[in-house]
DNA sequence: TTTTCGATTTTCCCT
DNA sequence: AAATCGAAAA
């Protein structure tokens, strides 16, 4: 019974009609498909509606479909939109690092990997292992030689590069000896000491022998061993592509090179890849378009273009950026709404005043009664979501911010996370210096002996703590250490309250705060959101692995409550909502100015956030900027803006 | 020698 | 707001 939908049996009263292209797309079940779509042009409701038709009416389970999203927040509209359709939770849409994380889990061991590898998740330890090897090799580890390091190292992981390939010594003969050298990273042209970039590869073999010493993955490894997994291992390869009788990659013109062979080599000839190339915004992540338009003449492509998002005036300021754009495939979208639809432009002389008049302004919608999810407020760089978040708190207004912006980052919580990665994975120097140092009287010094300890014994920090005989230590320390093994063995009470009152986090903290009870209370807050996260996990050494593993779709995992978003542009692809504020909306903050500067190829680019951005709204659209920064120093209006109006 | 304290610096975007 | 580095304290 193969089943084709069409206008009339597509009854289902809360889906909309679908247009000839989006159904023609929703009933292409066999081989591979290119969607092609603008913003609003309801490629997530067609994707979604495919997947519904496969399980529905062409007797695909569930676990055969892979659908891969680019962020977290997209996975979750993905999901809540799916089992809105079908009543259940659909196993396999996800971010790919999320996805491929599991499968890394389950065959860790068949690419040498020992399967308690712990997640390398922010730069800041990325830069801690960088400056240590940067010292060894002789280079001034001055903070932006590291930044410059770490930069590479990401640009190499990310287009698949591998340290292993690579020769030690840098013999480009451009490279002079004295001087500086220009060169392109990340699209930016920036001014280099040769002597450091001879050593960026240097650099990058021993950052990855580290890693693998402190069984450590980042996340590109993530993507990079999967690749590994596929390639080395036939058996496994040939498990998954026949697994996944059908693969969906959303966003497809944001894909790395890695993730693109990834889809390669698991795809089974029923791939459908969905894409836009005016919204590519992540080349800094080495993202190429490629697999959009490696799609040949042959093989299907849809193209959708009417736009059922937006009212009319937006939608014509949108066609205006799609103009302005210097690299594009000509097109336009057509506006099939009725409403007209509003854009505001607000100037203000200070941030103050701007984020007033947003707090303002959204009372004012919720009081005629709008509905709290009916609004976000968009932003390009994070600092201005966090004082948002605290201004709009302040005015009592729910309103969400991602975590990863103003709570993973945060001391209470990366110590407790750093204590539960050490229990898993207890090879991870960051997580031992971190959780050892908030001992009494114990700092780098002893950790580094530890660590020499663990080294000459080739044994784990951990059962390196066993050794103390080997280092003077008093009787209090003594103490001090077997009481960190054993609630690091732990693995049958609930770990965090091992570590807050076991360990004694919790008087720690309290004493370190004492002057200030208004942080502590903050602090304390986190950590209950912390213990609320980790409700429903046990403390078996799997369970905690499994929390862990989690956080890194907590963007997807976030209950969906009635508040204000608050987000970036990049997280906010894909999504909408009615109203859309677009706050400090000016020249350096978008089009971002890095070091002062701004590369006309980085122009493009930013011009395509801008894009983004205001083909968010539904209904209306209003950009604020400010003049000043409440010092006196100038801000100018972003130069996009002119476009628009 | 190692820890602790206080002044200084660092912050683009995401997984 | 937190990490870092040098100087003071233990
Ligand atoms: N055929 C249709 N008729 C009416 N409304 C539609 C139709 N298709 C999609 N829509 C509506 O248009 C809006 C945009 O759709 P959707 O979010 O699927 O677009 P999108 O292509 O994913 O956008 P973007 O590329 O910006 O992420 C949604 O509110 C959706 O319900």
């Amino acid at each position: 019974m193969r089943k084709v939908l069409n206008e009339d049996n597509m009854s289902n009263k809360n889906l909309p009609v679908l247009n000839k292209e989006q159904l023609e797309a929703v009933n292409t079940i066999k081989g591979n498909l290119l969607i092609i779509a603008s913003a609003g042009t309801g490629k997530t409701t067609t994707i979604v509606e495919r997947y519904v038709n496969m399980i529905q009416n062409h007797g695909y389970r569930p676990d055969e479909i892979l659908m891969t999203t680019f962020t977290n927040k997209a996975a979750k509209d993905m999901v809540s939109k799916i089992v809105k359709r079908t009543k259940f939770e659909p196993p396999y849409v996800g971010t790919m690092h999320s996805l491929f994380m599991r499968i890394l889990r389950v065959n860790a061991q068949s690419i040498g990997l020992n399967p308690y590898f712990t997640l390398l998740d922010n730069d800041l330890d990325k830069k801690k292992i960088i400056k240590l090897i940067a010292k060894n090799e002789g280079i001034d580890p001055r903070a932006d030689n590291i930044s410059y390091l770490l930069r590479w190292i990401g640009k190499f992981k990310n287009r698949g590069i591998l340290a292993e390939n690579l020769s030690e010594n840098l013999t480009i003969e451009d490279i002079k000896e004295k001087g500086f050298i220009e060169e392109a990273l990340d699209d930016e042209i920036i001014r280099i000491d040769p002597q450091l970039r001879k050593k960026v590869n240097k650099v990058y073999k021993k950052y990855e022998a580290e890693l693998r010493k402190q069984n450590l993955l980042d996340f590109d490894d993530i993507l990079i061993f999967t690749k590994r997994l596929f390639e080395t291992n036939k058996e496994v390869r040939d498990y998954y592509s026949q697994k996944f009788k059908a693969i969906m990659v959303d966003e497809a013109q944001d894909l790395n090179v890695v993730q693109i062979d990834i889809i390669g080599l698991i795809q089974n000839d029923n791939l459908c890849v969905i894409g836009d190339e005016c919204q590519n915004i992540y080349e800094w992540r080495g993202s190429s378009p490629e697999l959009v338009f490696s799609f040949n003449e042959k093989q299907k492509k849809i193209v959708l273009q009417d736009n059922y998002r937006s009212g009319k005036k937006i939608i014509s300021s949108v066609n205006k950026v799609i103009n302005a754009m210097k690299f594009k495939i000509d097109k336009q979208l057509n506006c099939t709404k009725e409403s007209d639809g509003k854009i505001k432009i607000e100037e203000f002389s200070d941030f103050e005043e701007e984020k007033e008049y947003i707090v303002n302004k959204i009372k004012k919608l919720l009081k005629e009664g709008v509905s709290k999810a009916d609004i976000a407020v968009l932003f390009r760089i994070n600092s201005i979501g966090k004082e948002l978040e605290r201004e709009l708190k302040k005015n009592k207004i729910p309103c969400h911010l991602s975590k990863s912006v103003n709570f993973f980052e945060r001391e209470e919580v990366k110590d407790i996370l750093s204590f539960l990665r050490l229990k898993i994975n207890p090879y991870s120097v960051i997580a031992f210096e971190r959780i050892l140092v908030l001992m009494n009287g114990f700092g780098k010094g002893t950790a580094k002996k530890f660590e020499e300890i663990a080294k000459q014994k080739t044994c784990s920090l951990i059962d390196s703590l066993k050794l103390h005989s080997e280092i003077k230590l008093s009787q209090d320390k003594t103490r001090e250490v077997h009481k960190l093994i054993s609630v690091i063995e732990n693995f049958s009470s609930n770990p965090i309250t091992l570590f807050l009152k076991d360990f004694g986090y919790l008087s720690i903290l309290k004493s370190k705060y004492r002057e200030e009870p208004s942080k502590l209370q903050d602090k304390l807050e986190n950590i209950e959101t912390i213990k609320e996260l980790f409700e429903g996990h046990e403390s078996k050494k799997e369970d905690i692995k499994n929390f862990l593993d989690g956080l890194i779709e907590i963007d997807k995992k976030e209950k969906t409550k009635d508040r204000v978003t608050l987000s970036t542009i990049h997280s906010a692809k894909g999504l909408e909502w009615e109203n859309v504020f677009l706050a400090s909306c000016n020249e350096k903050i978008l089009p971002f100015y890095f070091r002062g500067e701004l590369d006309p190829m980085k122009r493009d680019s930013e011009l395509r956030l801008f894009y983004v951005a205001i083909s968010r709204a539904k209904k209306s659209l209003m950009i604020s900027h400010h003049e000043t920064n409440g010092w006196g120093k100038e801000y100018e209006r972003s130069s996009f803006i002119d476009l628009i109006e």
